[in-house]
RNA sequence: GGACGCUUAGCUCAGUUUGGUUAGAGCAUCUGCCUUACAAGCAGAGGGUCGAUGGUUCGAGUCCAUUAGCGUCCACCA
């Protein structure tokens, strides 16, 4: 006996893990002559540390990229993490304001960079210690980093292609400013969130004593961020709107700053809206961007970085230059202010002029950057862009033709709603931490783009008496993350590995990143990577895309939420004290933190115990099902534990029960119809696998496993060989076949729940495939062979026999249960109107039945008369035991009552189908017979129920 | 406003692509068992008419239409 008495995976996962690590087995073997199989990990965020949703993805790509280097292909999981600049920046940010009470711009930008390498080195481990734990199979020694040497140097290549190619160009233009991080961030990186606020309608006086045609002095238009008031150049009329037509070209006196204002005509203002008039304000708002651009209105830019009113405005042309076109003026009062204060104190002094209408209340979607959590302003700035529009039509193309597949297919959809409308990529960010931009600028302004300075110099001929300056901006994270799956095999070198690995196999994301990464992943690797005919290569033929984990209650998790779950607590288990303080740790809010606490101790009062890794992959797997998002259940956990607690110990059971036999594989006349059957099943099993993990259906790949191994393996044929095992009238070569047999189905069985469930498999095979001689080639499950469906025969007789044995078995438990007869009771029992087939399977698997069934014996009868019993249809047969004393005559005669309601109502349906001309006509032939053969068995069972009853009522 | 997904047992979910006998699983519940692999277990049982309506069909959880509720993404919101 070499397994412990009980399972505790504690003692064994960490210490396999650093065994296979140590020996290498997770790197490819590089064999050219083998299939290349290849995943590229989504870097997880260097500095953060893994969930569950990281957790589920990897069980996914970990249980792949087993499967394929078990089944022989070459095969690389690439890892590494990401600098995912605007997160990583603030944490270091914050840490820096709690522990030091210093800003970034305290000590500068290269002493702060040098703080967050610090802390990346610090925190840099809890990932991929995190991922050991998880059991994942990566390459350690190919991990890499987005700011790491190699990969910044792909950066700084595509970067200057893609300038020279005009593909990135720079532009002053409308951008969305996050006034915390102050830096300009993508359309993606806005999040609407709905907001209660009001609609302030003010008057803007007409100038020049003009009247509206109601004999107005004014024009009313209605804005929800009044403050913006200040950089109106202009308000939009609609061109047929009968009501202002003759005020078209004329002006307005701006309130509170008293600049004159056009009013101009423009299809952007709606008649039927509002009040049909639209202050339009360039420079802080995207429709009236383009409102001015058509009409050449100045820009007037109100606001500072941290969005507070400027002191003095800047005012551009429609160009971008700077313009004295109109005043830069903006009243004293408002300046230096923060914009929402400057908001009521505008609001006020309209108030007190007479110039607020009235106010109404309005929900308004408002935009918030995703990472600083406050409402962005459109601002003009000067950025960098890629032109996604040009680049993203192969990337669109590949799609649409299919050499990229997403599974589940509806995420297709997704994809090509927003590719078929793509804007221009803003990747430039006013952060310090990222790939700075390789450009410069001499004193005029002029911009230079390559690789570094001396390079600038060279290709622009620049001698050393110009001045050159770099850029201080950095670069949108995603555009290294874009690179992932060529930069990390090498690129822009041609490397081996590029050659083999690339187009990696399969991405296994979540969809929420769809646009943020895998689209821009698209473009970028198909613009940049060629196949020897140069064609475009994909980043990857086949896009998984799972669902999001939530809690119990399907709330998303967050921290501060505090439902966030840590794999690694499932797996090691915490305490409930430990668990609070997890969660409650850096709450701004006590009151939040208590509530907390609360709800932790409640539903976890215990805290939450260890299950182990194996339990928690396949948990996931089981989870798994197509797409939808997987609201967690700390139930299944527990119930795939105790699966993994059964495995454990048939496991002991067929290593303490194998002794003394010998382990040859035996002749097939040797084999035992139990060992024929557990065979094929397997057999069948294992092709269902195959099916399943190629179709990406883990749940499916779970279902079969549990399946196979606990209602198949250890419900019958393990309780099949223990009379198999002990039965004297057999011959040691049939019970050394047995024996066998139950063995090689546990190592197979093994090797083919390997890929998810990796360290049970591994302790177990390391006690099987010895016994066996299959420990030779591999010292290791992970690298011996994935079990093939063809080594093991299916035979349809055998399986036939035991679906006998099944039905038998259960009907006389069925039975003994009905009448309340202990199954301690030996019993006989009579078995009435069997068919020859039905006697042979009996016969050859008698002394299984008996076992299972606790009999003494099985007496074929005919129509002769029999005492009274209670009985029992099986399939077309019938078993009855003998009432004697046994059987109490009101309790039967309930039962069997029972069971002739049932069976009239099944024979009613089917007869009234089988009479149905239409069916009868029309039904394909299989179905008809099939219900036919359903209505016989059926009245034949009827008949011996009411035979039953008729007997009983004599009595 | 556009698109997509979900709604099946007390709970969490399969099954719907390709329509076919009496709709499955785990957990929970109930009954009986500590039978030396396993009480994290064994043997049994009860429980749903598949969101609603209408249609197609011999036959609908499955296909079509309409509709309700929930959710997600995109766009817009002076």
């Amino acid at each position: 006996m070499q397994l412990d008495k009980t399972y505790q995976p504690e003692n064994f996962e960490s210490e396999i893990y650093k065994q296979w690590e140590e020996q290498g087995c997770f790197k490819p073997s590089m064999d050219k002559s083998q299939q290349a199989f290849s995943i590229a990990l989504p870097p997880p965020n260097v500095t953060g540390s893994l969930h569950m949703g990281h957790a589920f993805q990897q069980t996914i790509m970990d249980s792949l990229i087993r499967f394929h280097r078990m089944d022989g292909d070459n095969t690389l999981w690439q890892c590494g993490t990401d600098h995912a600049g605007i997160a990583t920046q603030m944490v270091v940010e914050r840490k820096l304001a709690a522990e030091e009470k210093l800003t970034r711009h305290d000590l500068g930008r290269e002493k702060f960079i040098e703080r967050i390498w610090q802390w990346r080195k610090q925190s840099g481990g809890t990932i991929t210690k995190q991922m050991r734990r998880l059991g994942a199979s990566v390459d350690w020694s190919r991990e890499r980093f987005t700011m790491d040497e190699g990969l910044s140097r792909a950066v700084l290549e595509v970067f200057v292609r893609l300038y020279d190619e005009d593909l990135i160009y720079r532009g002053k233009r409308l951008v969305n400013w996050d006034p915390k991080l102050r830096t300009a961030i993508s359309d993606l990186e806005v999040e609407n969130k709905e907001v209660k606020g009001f609609m302030w309608y003010i008057r803007y006086p007409l100038a020049d004593g003009l009247k509206t045609q109601e004999g107005k002095d004014y024009l009313m238009v209605a804005t929800t961020r009044p403050e913006t008031l200040l950089g109106d150049t202009a308000v939009a009329v609609n061109p047929e709107d009968p009501r202002f037509k003759d005020l078209v070209g004329k002006e307005l006196i701006l309130p509170l700053v008293g600049r004159r204002i056009k009013i101009v005509a423009d299809i952007h203002a709606d008649m039927t809206t509002g009040t049909g008039c639209v202050k339009i304000t360039p420079a802080h708002d995207f429709n009236d961007y383009a409102v001015g651009k058509r009409h050449s209105l100045a820009m007037v830019n109100v606001l500072t970085e941290d969005a507070c009113i400027r002191d003095e405005a800047q005012v551009f042309n429609t160009q971008g230059e700077l313009s004295t076109e109109t005043t830069s003026y903006i009243p004293e009062a408002y300046r230096g202010l923060d914009r929402f204060v400057a908001r009521e104190k505008i609001v006020e002094d309209l108030k007190t002029q007479g110039l607020l209408d009235h106010i109404e209340d309005h929900t308004l979607s408002q935009p918030f950057g995703d990472r600083g959590g406050v409402p962005i302003e459109p601002m003009l700035t000067d950025q960098w862009y890629v032109r996604a529009s040009i680049l993203g039509k192969e990337a669109l193309r590949a799609v649409e033709e299919g050499e990229i597949k997403f599974v589940p297919q509806q995420y297709t959809n997704m994809y090509y709603s927003w590719m078929r409308d793509l804007q221009d990529w803003c990747i430039s960010r006013q952060l310090w931490w990222g790939h700075r931009i390789p450009a410069w600028y001499d004193e005029n302004g002029k911009v230079y783009v390559a690789r570094n300075e001396n390079e600038v110099r060279e290709k622009y001929h620049l001698g050393s008496e110009v001045k050159l300056v770099q850029d201080e901006d950095v670069l949108d994270t995603w555009f290294s993350s874009a690179l992932w799956t060529f930069s990390t095999l090498g690129w822009p070198d041609k490397t081996p590995e590029l050659e083999m690995f690339h187009p990696t196999s399969v991405l296994v994301t979540g969809f929420d990143i769809i646009f943020f990464w895998v689209a821009r992943m698209i473009m970028m690797t198909m613009h940049f990577i060629k196949d020897e005919n140069g064609k475009s290569q994909v980043p990857f033929k086949t896009v998984y895309v799972t669902g999001l984990i939530r809690d119990e209650e399907g709330q998303k998790m967050s921290k501060s939420k505090g439902n966030v779950l840590d794999p690694l607590d499932m797996i090691d288990g915490i305490d409930i004290d430990s668990l609070v303080s997890k969660r409650t740790a850096n709450m701004m809010q006590p009151q939040i933190a208590q509530k907390i606490a609360k709800r932790t101790q409640k539903q976890f009062p215990q805290g939450i115990k260890a299950h182990g890794t194996d339990a928690l992959r396949f948990t996931l797997c089981a989870l798994a099902s197509n797409g939808r998002d997987i609201n967690w259940d700390m139930k299944r956990l527990e119930g795939y534990r105790n699966f993994c607690n059964k495995i454990w110990n048939a496991s002991r059971f067929v290593l303490m029960n194998i002794e003394g036999f010998e382990l040859v594989k035996p002749q097939d006349e040797n084999l035992n119809i139990a060992d024929k059957f557990i065979l094929s099943k397997l057999s069948q099993a294992i092709s269902a696998m195959r099916d399943a993990i190629n179709a990406y259906r883990f749940d499916q790949v779970a279902t079969i496993l549990y399946e196979f191994i606990w209602n198949e393996y250890c419900d019958w044929y393990v309780e099949f060989t223990k009379s198999i095992l002990k039965d004297p009238s057999l011959s040691q070569d049939k019970k050394n076949a047995t024996a066998y047999t139950l063995v090689n189905v546990l190592e197979t069985v093994m090797r083919m729940a390997h890929p998810v469930m990796p360290f049970i498999t591994e302790t177990i095979w390391q006690q099987t495939a010895p016994l066996l001689g299959r420990n030779n080639e591999a010292k290791t499950i992970m690298l011996a062979s994935y079990p093939k469906a063809c080594d093991y025969l299916v035979d349809d007789f055998a399986q036939e026999s035991i679906a006998w044995v099944k039905e038998l078995t259960t009907a006389v438990r069925n039975l003994r249960a009905e009448m309340k007869v202990s199954p301690n009771t030996k019993l006989e029992v009579l078995l009435r109107g069997a068919n020859e087939q039905q006697k042979q399977f009996t016969d050859e698997n008698l002394k299984l039945i008996l076992a299972l069934t606790n009999l003494t014996s099985i007496k074929y009868v005919g129509d002769e008369k029999l005492p009274p019993c209670a009985s029992k249809p099986v399939l077309t047969a019938e078993i009855l035991i003998e009432m004697s004393s046994l059987v109490n005559k009101e309790d039967e005669l309930k039962r069997l009552n029972e069971m002739k309601k049932k069976l009239e109502g099944n024979i009613s349906s089917t007869q009234a189908r089988l009479s149905n001309e239409a069916f009868i006509s029309k039904a394909p032939a299989n179905i008809i017979e099939g219900a036919k053969a359903q209505l016989a068995l059926n009245q034949s069972q009827l008949d011996k129920v009411l035979a039953q009853i008729n007997e009983l009522n004599k009595l």
